[in-house]
RNA sequence: GGGCGGUUAGCUCAGUGGUAGAGCACUUCGUUCACACCGAAGGGGUCACAGGUUCAAAUCCUGUACCGCCCA
């Protein structure tokens, strides 16, 4: 390749979709399934189809991408399994959304209708997230991809829920659940977001049924008075201690309930009663059940009051408030209203208030199936990274409740049961086999709700390779290495996974869990679509390439829980991009052939492969524990750093001499090489064009299925590494002498002067510090001097000099090195100094100080040649 | 209310006992034949605060403040 068809900026958009296409048709993404190697395996988190990808998943997905690649490179036969999820709530809202805006009821649409329209924007959906995959490089193994609502994904679904249904894992029964009224589901926790507001807190007077005086409650919600079923205070509450046992009559509903004495209420809190309302509060129900006391709904579906409300019937929630509220105070009940700040719990999916509601759902026991879970935690055979979220994981784990599995929407694993006139139940796979179960019973219809989507997910692992069937993949494929997720779903996700797959699939579904972080906005926002503080990778991809992207994102990867996204970021990132290109295209234009190995090398040389090896080790090292940030953070110095801005400057010479010129570029492509295979999983597409186009020996076909390098023991030379950096030490001296000076940089000095032990260095202090001619001694005319690790150099400038401003030079350098000397020899005075720390640490401490107060001697007689 | 994380240079972050680091930004200089998406030099920090342990603390302990996340 001649130097006209090498341009001299890398472009991300002609490179990248050429070699991903390249890589899918070689066939790279899937398994070889040859037995006698090493698996590794990450079935991923599979995304929600409602939309497309933001940076979390960007981040998430490159994790795995970068994970996969790197045990590739390692040898091992790798499968990423990629899929999408149903994502029963999120997505049904979505396309609710959409039918409206076309002016359509989805309630009139019907189920099956709806249904066929979802699965319409399942396809437009999923074939976005795909094309985002494949833009920002994911190796992952298409032929295998899997959807939660998959024929063959559901008949796992189903087998599970009839398997636990019939061991009584399984019940049906009543709970206050997170009531959305907008989409008119229940939702789960993750769901919700809580939001603290300005609200009121409103003291109603009940008085006892027997006129014997009052009780004063404080609620935030007074339109809820309308189900209450008691007023209830602390068992040590000195205030109320005869009352209770007590009636009470309700006001407003003419109702008489009693006062009953429960840990629940806080006596600090309020007047310390408060009034119990077990339909529509999670607390009160429970104070309800522990009480026997009856449970009326007075809110429905639509959170307007229901018939129970008596006159309020038929009011929405915040107009029967005001109502009540009027009401209340018209007929003298009303306290006092005070400000207060309630914490509202709001649907992520609907924005809309959650209306807690006692209802009918389906729910799972989950003590029995979380033991084994623990114990394969504690036993270590799963592993958290970062390994603080073991304990955050079991503590949940330990206090498991049961799990509401019941959804009551159209999109999702239709829960199959099967009830017969008198209401029984039966689990089965279809109605035929309902009936079967059945006998003499008459089955008349299904169950309409649908799973929670956590319960196919859950799934995952196994199902996705092809569980219950016993499959190839599944022998050889499961237990999976890893899974990568975020910490929000720790508990709704990773958990039922363990659970479920130690249940199901009889083992661990996964060894490790790495837990990633956060993508805030430059300012530590969250990114949100709706406050339109998100950036859409695809267009970070258009600007500046998947690579830098990547690079971006995975640099600031490590254990942290969050990590802030900026566009200038990405343009370093792109900055390092082009700077591999130019460094590449240099090494082009100065190597025609192959290379091959020199006998004999300097020690520059030595020193740059001893820096490989080190960065070599690094790396390894940073992949396997998961520290992208340090692996990232070593390769990009030992390139820039290391690679470009010493090791090929040094070599520039050489490298224009034909008769040396061998030896340094057999070390460049070395280190190059495998500097590219290193990066690789982080920057794939940049480091196979650029692979592709060295002069290599055994080339592979592609960096992607290259072997990771192995470097000899003989590259690791410490005592090289110190002699040279010495060396640069004192380069960097003169240079900044010289700079001091004002002499620019590159710009040639006809001659410097040196005393002291250069041990081989001198070519190196010469072309790098732009010096003509560098002679031993002292220079006969007006000079001015700088030492260095024990060299003297003397900087020769004639008139040039001025005294005045020299001197000031030496004076800031004398109170510098006069202070930090003060310092050691403080210390090293102090005799319990000596007597308590350790050796080295004083002969290190001991050295510094000699060499500062040799320094500072030479710099005292500098001052007197400049009249100080 | 409970738990976890954070607080280090203008910004983003490394740094788990031995004289404070990187990248970016900033200042000065430089178009040299890989790269100005570049190179050279430089300025900039009482390591949130208060105690304690230690010869020695950004680092270990205790407490406080503020920020964030998770859970109730």
């Amino acid at each position: 390749m001649s130097n006209i068809e090498i341009p001299t900026r890398y472009d991300a958009s002609t490179v990248e979709q050429r070699w991903y296409k390249a890589w899918e048709e070689a066939g790279l993404f899937q398994p070889s399934g040859d037995p006698s190697k090493e698996k590794f395996v990450i079935t991923i988190p599979p995304p929600n189809i409602t939309g497309s990808l933001h940076m979390g998943h960007a981040l998430c997905y490159s994790i795995q991408d970068l994970v996969g690649r790197y045990h590739r490179l390692k040898g091992k036969d790798v499968l990423v399994l990629p899929g999408q999820d149903h994502a029963g709530i999120a997505t049904q809202s979505v396309v609710i959304k959409q039918v409206k805006k076309e002016g359509k009821n989805p309630l009139e649409m019907g189920r099956e209708k709806f249904v066929e329209r979802v699965w319409e924007w399942r396809k437009e959906s999923g074939d976005t997230i795909i094309g985002q995959f494949r833009r920002l490089g994911h190796a992952f193994d298409w032929t295998r991809t899997r959807f939660t609502l998959d024929d063959s994904y559901a008949k796992a679904v189903l087998q599970v829920f009839i398997d636990w249904f019939e061991r009584g894992l399984i019940y049906r029964g009543k709970r206050v659940v997170n009531w959305d009224p907008v989409l008119k589901t229940s939702v789960s926790d993750i769901e919700t977001e809580r939001k603290v507001v300005k609200g009121k807190l409103y003291y109603v007077r009940y008085p006892y049924a027997d006129g014997s005086g009052e009780i004063v409650i404080a609620t935030t919600r007074p339109e809820t008075m309308l189900g209450d079923v008691a007023v209830a205070v602390h068992p040590s509450d000195a205030r109320y201690k005869d009352k209770v046992g007590k009636m009470l009559r309700l006001p407003l509903m003419d109702r008489e309930i009693p006062l009953v004495a429960d840990i629940y209420p806080d006596p600090e809190f309020g007047s310390g009663a408060v009034k119990i309302t077990p339909a529509h509060d999670a607390n009160d129900y429970e104070v309800g059940v522990r009480h026997n006391l009856p449970m009326p709904v007075v809110l429905n579906e639509v959170a307007k009051v229901a018939e129970e409300g008596g006159a309020y019937a038929g009011l929405d929630r915040y107009e029967a408030r005001k109502r009540v509220v009027a009401d209340l105070e018209e007929q003298g009940f009303l306290v006092k209203i005070e400000d207060h700040e309630i914490a509202l719990i709001i649907s992520e999916r609907s924005g809309e208030v959650i209306e807690p509601l006692l209802s009918e759902e389906w729910f799972c026991k989950q003590t029995e199936l979380a033991k084994p879970a623990i114990e394969a935690v504690k036993q270590g055979k799963i592993d958290f990274v970062p390994e603080r979220y073991q304990k955050i994981f079991l503590d949940w784990m330990e206090n498991i409740r049961d799990w509401n599995i019941s959804r009551r929407l159209w999109w999702g694993h239709r829960i199959p049961v099967y009830y017969t006139e008198e209401g029984k139940a039966f689990a089965a796979h279809s109605w035929e086999e309902a009936q079967e179960k059945a006998g003499d019973q008459k089955i008349v219809r299904q169950e309409d709700d649908v799973l929670d989507t956590w319960f196919s997910s859950g799934l995952w692992p196994f199902a996705t390779l092809g569980w219950p069937e016993q499959t190839d993949d599944l022998k050889q494929f499961y237990p999976t290495n890893l899974l990568v997720t975020a910490q929000e779903i720790l508990y709704l996700w990773v958990a039922r996974m363990i659970m479920m797959g130690l249940d199901c699939a009889h083992d661990i579904p996964f060894s490790q869990v790495y837990i990633y972080a956060t993508v805030l906005t430059e300012d530590g926002k969250r990114m949100s679509k709706s406050l339109g503080t998100g950036v859409d990778p695809m267009d970070v991809i258009e600007k500046v390439g998947a690579d830098a992207l990547r690079f971006t994102l995975l640099s600031q990867t490590g254990y942290n829980q969050d990590i802030r996204y900026s566009e200038r970021r990405t343009e370093d990132a792109r900055n390092f991009c082009n700077k591999i290109w130019n460094a590449v295209r240099f090494v082009l234009l100065n190597v025609e052939d192959t290379p091959t190995k020199p006998v004999a090398l300097e020690d520059s040389d030595k020193w740059l492969l001893s820096r490989l090896y080190e960065t070599e080790r690094i790396v390894s090292a940073a992949y396997e524990a998961y520290d992208n940030q340090t692996a990232s953070q070593a390769l990009y110095k030992f390139f820039w750093s290391e690679l470009c801005d010493w090791y090929i400057e040094v070599s520039k010479p050489r490298l224009n001499d034909p008769a040396s010129r061998a030896t340094p570029q057999w070390v460049l492509l070395t280190c190059i090489e495998a500097f590219l295979i290193m990066l690789h999983p982080v920057m794939p597409h940049l480091t196979e064009e650029v692979y592709s186009h060295l002069p290599l020996a055994d080339k592979a076909p592609f960096i992607m299925s290259a072997k990771w390098p192995e470097l000899p023991k003989e590259f690791h030379q410490p005592d090289v590494e110190a002699r040279i950096e010495r060396i640069f030490d004192i380069t960097r001296g003169l240079r900044a002498l010289r700079a001091e000076l004002g002499l620019a940089a590159m710009k040639t000095a006809p001659v410097v002067y040196f005393e002291g032990d250069l041990s081989g260095g001198e070519s190196v202090v010469k072309s790098q510090a732009w010096v003509e001619d560098l002679r031993p001694g002292k220079p006969s005319d007006q000079f001015v001097s700088t030492t260095i690790s024990g060299v003297d150099l003397h900087l020769p400038l004639g008139d040039l000099v001025d005294k005045e401003k020299e001197l000031g030079r030496l004076v800031r350098e004398e109170e510098k090195i006069s202070g930090d000397l003060v310092k050691l020899d403080q210390r090293l005075s102090n005799p319990d100094f000596i007597s308590r720390a350790k050796p080295e640490v004083i002969e290190r401490d001991r050295s510094a100080a000699d060499e500062l107060r040799a320094k500072l001697e030479k710099i005292q007689e500098r001052k007197k040649l400049f009249g100080g």
